[in-house]
DNA sequence: ATAATTATCTATCGATCACTAGAAAAATTT
DNA sequence: AAATTTTTCTAGTGATCGATAGATAATTAT
């Protein structure tokens, strides 16, 4: 996962693994098929153990401001752990490569709908609530605090430091066009 | 330089380049030296023919605001121009990348911290004419909307159209904590 | 028109790519 | 302990990577 993580999919060759594994490539293809399948394997590892982690604890929040909060400050906190590459492993992945990468690509890409979807499901309950007015564009801002994560992954890659991400995220939170009253 | 934008640095081969430019290897290689210096060659002319004309209008603007709301448009419209491919070809570039490719990696970054720094620079004037708060920390607005374009990069990969990526500039642009009043 | 120069070709270099057949070693079962 | 199964290794597959030597063609200069 963190060769993945760092060097992406095309970045990391199968010498690369089985070095940092401890064994040859045919264990490697006894245990996980292809490059391909291992890479989805890795990425689902990774959702299951970072991104849900944070989602779940945002959508626990009692706002919908709250939960935003909560993922952009989680979000500046783990990009830039240092116990870990920098940036999502998702958010910014995959985003280049060769045509017989596209499934690759894809797979990623749809991956990173699914996060938009996650949160304009939470801000259309926060207009039924009231938190937000009823002539808010759900997915419009959903797209725009998507954005914002986005450029913190490609941010941290840079070197950012967490107070430089947090500042961002606080920034974005700045733009939120309803109440702020809980969390 | 469309296959580079398109499938980046490791996902374009050199027969891939020679099968597109209509000549064999020895050709490019007395052209442009290696791939790497084609590469570089080639992040010059799109500096020069799209992010440049793009930050010099930007600049042209009355305001730090205007500035802002130009340059984050253009990109809207560039970012999704049919007859380019998506998205920026440095703001979400050579993010992931093999250890002996890090020099591109890290020369791509220090353009993105080019970048910024130009921001900071109109945002530092915008504070000393009044038109944004001197308690404003100008680095960390420029990160901000510079968080913005990389992420509105990333969108126009996944497919976004332009005005998906206006919403998100719209969203921005109301997190501006200065005046509005000229542009 | 001939000579010198430049440009592009064919054919390939060694290295590395993802991947695998078949042997050897380790673990498990009888 | 012997037989069987599972696992991992050595060694190598063909393909492709970036890059190049030497021959050929095209252009330019005399």
């Amino acid at each position: 996962m963190e060769l993945f993580w760092r060097h992406g999919y095309e970045g990391t060759s199968i010498a690369d693994l089985t070095t940092a594994m401890g064994f040859t490539p045919p264990t490697l293809y006894a245990a996980f098929g292809s490059k391909e399948d291992l890479y989805r394997e890795v990425i689902q590892f990774f959702l299951l153990r970072s991104e849900r982690r944070r989602m779940d604890a945002a959508l626990e929040q009692p706002s919908a401001y709250a939960m935003l909060r909560s993922y952009l400050y989680a979000a500046a906190e783990s990009f830039t752990d240092p116990h870990t590459p920098a940036g999502c492993m998702v958010a910014t992945a995959a985003l280049q490569c060769a045509s017989e990468n596209q499934p690759i690509a894809q797979e990623v890409a749809r991956i990173r709908q699914h996060m938009v979807l996650g949160f304009v499901e939470r801000l259309n309950e926060a207009k039924t609530s009231g938190e937000l007015p009823a002539t808010i564009d759900a997915l419009a801002l959903a797209n725009f605090y998507t954005a914002i994560v986005q450029g913190m992954s490609v941010q941290a890659i840079d070197g950012a430091r967490t107070n430089d991400l947090l500042a961002v995220a606080d920034l974005a939170l700045s733009a939120w066009p309803g109440t702020k009253d809980e969390g």
